[in-house]
DNA sequence: AGCCAGGGTCTGC
DNA sequence: GCAGACCATGGC
């Protein structure tokens, strides 16, 4: 990979497995929107971004090298070798194929209380309303960035709401849920930055204690942002593709990357349907 | 009208 | 441990 500057640009060439509308749409961000023909544009860590690609090179519009190295090439997970992972998954012929099907994804580092309370929103529900609900979050309670552009907001702001002020979400049975979470984060009884360092299985542990987090919400909250690669998401997608694909286990060359073998599946099940 | 959506809780065996 | 009812809302 060669970073650019070109004007207020920062663009990078020789990217390997990094396709934006597979990587921003495929479920597990859900504040990314296509805003031109192969341009998106969303926020992450309080900053707007417009990202585009073309001809095989991504551009960041109106991205200075420091905002690059503090915070997009991490959140991009732009210094890990998706290539090498996909060659040892593919010692797996259905993982193989699999990750034909989705190589251009990367697995986002999103902030930990963001994946945590989007994720808590997601249960029992379907993106374009996911996508509605966390809208209307970052509108209402959010700080405004750019025009019309908000900031996800802070478990303190959300922990100083009633369960009245969080209706207009119409997230129905989940503000409960989102409130729990909100105090728990807010009060510290729960260091989301500490879950990084810890064994996968504790930092679970930590997180099921909030009313309305499982283990699915979880690990999608641990492999999305908290860093924990292994974490191993199972909605319903997942269990009946593993079931139809791996009788029922994951190969053994999958567990060391579950979560990006985990993304790799959901997508191919999705895609054929599991109609194979 | 009824079912489903990247689930979780609570109750009852 | 595991099945089943229930949970709000909206799209089809």
């Amino acid at each position: 990979m060669k970073i650019i500057i070109n004007g207020n640009n920062l663009e990078l060439h020789d990217i390997t497995n990094f396709i934006l509308s597979e990587t921003l749409d495929c479920g597990q961000a859900f504040r990314w929107q296509e805003c031109g023909d192969n341009i998106w544009q969303g926020v992450a860590f309080g900053r707007y971004l417009k990202i585009g690609s073309n001809n095989g090179v991504i551009t960041l519009f109106d991205t200075t090298k420091e905002d690059f190295e503090l915070i997009w090439k991490d959140y991009f997970d732009l210094e890990r070798d998706y290539a090498k992972i996909l060659s040892v998954l593919s010692q797996n012929e259905v993982l193989k194929t699999a990750g034909e099907f989705a190589c251009g994804i990367r697995i986002l580092r999103q902030e930990p209380w963001e994946a945590l309370c989007s994720f808590i929103i997601s249960q029992n529900n379907n993106i374009p309303r996911i996508k509605g609900i966390i809208d209307r979050l970052c509108q209402n309670f959010g700080e405004q960035i750019v025009d019309g552009v908000y900031s996800f907001p802070t478990a303190e702001k959300i922990a100083s709401l009633s369960l009245e002020d969080l209706a207009i979400l119409k997230s129905g049975f989940r503000a409960k849920y989102i409130l729990d979470a909100a105090k728990k984060v807010a009060s510290r009884e729960i260091v989301l930055d500490k879950l990084k360092d810890m064994p996968l299985d504790t930092a679970r542990e930590e997180l099921v204690k909030i009313y309305g987090v499982g283990e699915k919400v979880a690990d999608c909250t641990l492999l999305f942002g908290l860093s924990h690669i292994d974490a191993f998401p199972k909605d319903v997608w997942i269990k009946r593709a593993v079931e139809k694909l791996f009788d029922g286990v994951l190969p053994e060359c999958a567990i060391q990357y579950a979560g990006i073998a985990q993304q790799y599946i959901f997508h191919y099940a999705r895609m054929t349907k599991l109609d194979i």
